[in-house]
DNA sequence: TTTAGCACTCCGCAGAAGAGAGTGCTAACT
DNA sequence: AGTTAGCACTCTCTTCTGCGGAGTGCTAAA
């Protein structure tokens, strides 16, 4: 894999990236100055198709690069893309908020990527139960009624209403959200889970279902749905490998499945990561890469965030905007 | 338009709302029991398309009904479907849960709408602007954060957190919220934005920057993001009408747009409302059908329920489902 | 080692032919 | 007078064929 060869796989990359058609030697002698003829390039070609970077639709169609020819870009010729002034700033300022719930981060961040990438962006938040919990309090609305609010040490504040027993007034409740705060303060909501059966402590027997209603909550909280976003889905038709509406439905439905976003984010290790076509192993998405991220909240406790796109996806700048957000995100969950 | 015709009408609309395609005299006479010769029907389908109910993609070509054909249908013919004991039970518990935060109905019900129907669905939030203050509360969070509380007389919560000046401790803050309350209980959200620009009385002068604030976000909630949820969106690819990715694009473009729904929400008066192909005076929608519905919290503040599908939709059992969920759904914004 | 030339392959498109479905009209039937 | 059978006609959709274009691989010359 000489230079020359580099410098050829990675025109032909470019150009295929932006042409989605099969390129052809001319085409690539043409369109960018490499100094050799036609009649070179098809022997460099030859070779690059035999080392198993490059592939043929058909005889006599241009080349198009294999998942293998992919990796090489991403991992050995690609160079980050520099954003946009304009770009960087949109990504600096688009935390400023006075919000600090994490469904609207996740949210926030989602449409951010989708909008920059053009593609299909998904953010799956930090697992709750990996969190520790800082603080529970009640705060009554009305004869039935509570809102339960839960900080994280992290600094998130996630809240929901619940219906209560009625008998218990604004003192009780505080009280029992004191008591609630000092006996789990700093312990993971992992660990909390399994406190839920145990025999309970202390004088708040009366209010044992609350108790348990709460604990319920805390610790089942991220089994609801803002717990991964969503954003941009339409993006991908804009692509012309997504003409057929099968393969349409077969991608977004794999994003809409709650059951793939689990498994990616098991799936993934930290740092900005690509995945090239059949290298995921998920059926749905074996002509798409993947470019995910992680970022931490906290401790080390981590989110994903994810880019799907066709493979002929523009890597370099998809990567240095999931880098950049994924940064930036991290650092605003930390202050 | 005798008792024949109807009948005519009637079997043809059905068969081509189960198969989309154009339906011919002999199919007619074939499958639906109507007693008449091929030659007989097609007598009567070329008054039909005389008298303007059905078209004729081509000649010879089946039959097809127009806009105008499906609206007799709709007002005179068709007879609200029946649901299955289990769709009623299904309607019945959705939501029977403890949460009673307005996006949470929302969310809920188009999934279950979209479920039942298989068609996307839209429901838009009961425009916060129109509900009137019942009480505001803050609770702190933090050294400089708290969480606003707002609660409707319609017994919604909405919450949200934000940062504000570190030395309001919580006796101050709990000072404010009362004022405000006391000062603007019983006001809808829309007058309070009257307010916001008032040069303000009393004592709490100090606190103006957050008493602003805490109008703003009163006032200016409903531009969120959780006003309207969709659902289902990839239920259209299952109909082949949608086989044309531009189409696709098209339409969930129409129904992404925060636009349309605003429009929608506007254009249609109280009830179970069906608009067919053109009637709707929207470009990216027409060949479609929205067959929407209003549903009611607290006074006659209400929001919006919509359903999309082709123009081959399944009224009948379309209106029967979101009119049995809008009506659930009131029950319980009411109670 | 590079390049020009050339025969070859394969796709995609356009036009033609044929099948199929459905119509409208006419004439016969009840 | 209304209904039906028969039939010629129309139009689409599919299949097939032929052809141009793009691109290749190979050979021979530079």
């Amino acid at each position: 894999m000489d230079t020359r060869k580099r410098r050829l796989l990675e025109a032909l990359i470019d150009d295929y990236i932006a042409t989605a058609e099969p390129v052809g030697s001319r085409t690539l002698a043409r369109k960018y100055g490499l100094g050799i003829s036609p009649a070179t390039i098809r022997n460099e070609m030859a070779d690059l198709e035999e080392l198993g970077y490059l592939e043929q639709p058909h005889t006599s169609a241009g080349r198009v690069p294999s998942d293998k020819g992919y990796r090489y870009y991403v991992d050995e010729i690609m160079r980050p893309a520099i954003l946009d002034l304009e770009e960087r700033e949109r990504i600096r300022h688009a935390y400023q908020v006075r919000v600090r719930e994490l469904h609207w981060f996740i949210h926030q961040t989602a449409r951010l990527v989708s909008e920059l990438t053009q593609y299909p962006s998904l953010v799956v938040a930090p697992p709750l139960a990996q969190a520790t919990l800082s603080d529970l309090s009640f705060m009554p609305l009305g004869a039935d009624t509570v809102l339960m609010v839960l900080k994280t040490s992290g600094g998130m504040v996630e809240s929901q209403t619940m219906l209560v027993p009625d008998d218990l007034d604004e003192e009780k409740l505080a009280l029992l959200a004191q008591d609630f705060t000092r006996e789990f303060r700093g312990i993971s909501l992992e660990e909390l889970k399994d406190r839920i059966l145990d025999p309970l402590q202390g004088d708040i027997n009366r209010y044992q279902e609350l108790w348990q209603l709460a604990l319920k909550w805390v610790t089942e909280h991220d089994g609801e749905e803002d717990k991964v976003s969503l954003a941009g889905p339409l993006n991908i038709l804009n692509y012309p490998e997504f003409k057929d509406v099968e393969k349409v439905r077969r991608v977004l439905g794999f994003l809409e499945r709650e059951t793939a976003v689990e498994l990616a984010s098991r799936y993934f290790s930290e740092g900005v990561q690509v995945v090239i076509g059949a290298e995921s192993a998920f059926d749905d998405i074996q002509d798409c890469s993947l470019v995910t991220a992680t970022y931490r909240s906290g401790g080390n406790v981590v989110g994903h965030l994810l880019v799907l796109g066709p493979k002929r996806m523009h890597y370099n700048r998809v990567t240095s905007i999931v880098e950049a957000v994924s940064e930036e995100l991290s650092r605003v969950l930390h202050g």
